[in-house]
DNA sequence: AAGCATTTTTTGTCCTAGACAAAAGAAATT
DNA sequence: AATTTCTTTTGTCTAGGACAAAAAATGCTT
């Protein structure tokens, strides 16, 4: 049984949200101990973590907090599926997926390593890897990799593109772009393939990782004196947290430097400051 | 200015610290928006991101919680340096802790090529490459390396070690340690040189990386088939919380399966299962 | 002194329920 | 089709007290 506090690391919900769907939806029902405070049992803060994956994918709170397990279940078992379909089958794409879905890291890792070989790295970035990513994304939503698994697969998936980088060479010279995400954004994979597909093109990079002040990303910019100044945000951040922190960003930035902006949190936003470009992988 | 969330997301201190904080010990001191809601100035932030930088070191929140800003500049100020001069100084270290805070990436990069290439990848490990982390570790406390600074040398630390053991190659075979973290703890470079080592010495391994839940390792380790668990503790795990962890990992592992715990947090540790071995780096 | 057990101090977590604004969806309008 | 307006949904923040866990300090034994 474990405390609510353990229940939001583990889960990532916080406690204020655990107590209100409590209150609003009638799940979690946790129980109390002896000094009244609430205690989660293995089994509840498993569906919480289902329930969390398919909120990442953008379902709404009211519609799956209250649903019960059965249904739960089915919900994020067809999920996938349906994804895929819409995007329609590569067969070798399939059978990658297949790979990471079995856990057969070092099969995986020649299959990568043939289509790297084949395709050279930015061709692999755009056409192998965003979409194996991806689906990686929607098999952990749907509950078909365990937790261990998917970190496996995501450290393996890192390491695999960063020696891939190695291999290439870092570009020598000054950094032209400055990548990095704001706090609270921990996806770090879009950063690295868009660092790869610069490094491929020759461009220099300083990339600061996932989590980083907004200060001490115009700090750092300042003093790299980068041209460019890339941002990725996943769909967890909201339209207007976005919005926010590039105005704040464009005003402090130095006017040269322009801000390109990427990933699944980007796609339905508008009336950017004047400086700031969205950009997608492909058009590096 | 700043809600009391960001200020948690920022500095890694909860609101209810925070608030009791401002209750028992005067700082920080928020002001309130029209609603009523405390707001935190950037310099009040930066404060107390240096308070959370002594706390990981191992001070008493009731001793630098209410100290000025003096005090507390100049007490940061001198740690560093004590630590160093508490272990004796080796001039080439130092010339690499100097590359490293200077922010010179590719000079610290090929003097780092260089020591490998003489020492090889274990005492590299073992005689550079940890003291330097520890280096950053204590310059990131002191207040000496900016946030930006400290991403940048961990990132390229991690790839540095990543892309060394790439070119040693994994061994073939069956993983025989899994390696990970428990949730809450971060720290991953130790998990990492441990794998260095043991992927040099021809150990095939499985690292889950951080933040991994207690049920997920023991089914990583059952299905995989390794015959150790090791697992790594900070400072910042307490002694008690790391106790009950690891008697609950013991009783649902395999009998079979050794584990090994290392990392600060385990020095003042006794009385553990039988099946628990404290392991250091030098051990290996 | 070093190891261990006991007491005291320090410290963080959790509780309550209501208020409220930000986010997202739906509907209406240009 | 894009923008504006309205409605519903959702998460964050407030307070101060209670309390136990952690760490330090003390006392005791070897």
């Amino acid at each position: 049984m474990f405390a609510i506090g353990s229940v939001e690391r583990d889960t990532g919900i916080s406690r204020d949200t655990l107590r209100i769907w409590e209150r609003r939806y009638g799940f979690p029902t946790p129980e109390r101990n002896d000094k009244g405070e609430r205690v989660y049992s293995a089994e509840q803060i498993q569906r919480l973590q289902r329930i969390r994956r398919l909120l990442d994918q953008g379902f709404r709170p009211g519609k799956v907090v209250p649903l019960e397990d059965e249904a739960l279940n089915k919900l994020a078992d067809t999920l996938h599926d349906v994804l895929l379909s819409q995007r329609g089958i590569d067969p070798a794409h399939t059978r990658l997926i297949d790979l990471a879905s079995s856990g057969d890291i070092p099969a995986l890792n020649s299959a990568l390593e043939q289509v790297l070989a084949r395709e050279g790295l930015s061709s692999f970035v755009l056409d192998t890897f965003a979409p194996l990513t991806k689906s990686v994304g929607e098999l952990w939503a749907a509950g078909r990799l365990q937790i261990f698994e998917e970190h496996i697969l995501t450290r393996h998936l890192v390491r695999f593109l960063e020696v891939a980088m190695s291999r290439v060479g870092y570009p020598p010279g000054n950094p032209e772009v400055l990548l990095g995400t704001l706090p609270g954004e921990q996806h770090a994979l879009g950063l690295l393939m868009a660092e790869a597909l610069l490094i491929n093109s020759g461009r220099a990079t300083l990339n600061l990782g996932t989590d980083v002040p907004l200060d001490e990303i115009v700090t750092a910019a300042e003093r790299s004196g980068v041209s460019t100044v890339a941002l990725s945000f996943s769909g967890c951040y909201t339209r207007n947290a976005i919005r926010d922190d590039l105005e704040e960003l464009a005003e402090r930035l130095p006017r040269a430097i322009r801000i390109w902006i990427g990933g699944d949190g980007v796609r339905r936003l508008r009336r950017l400051p004047p400086s700031v470009e969205i950009m997608s992988l492909e058009s590096i």
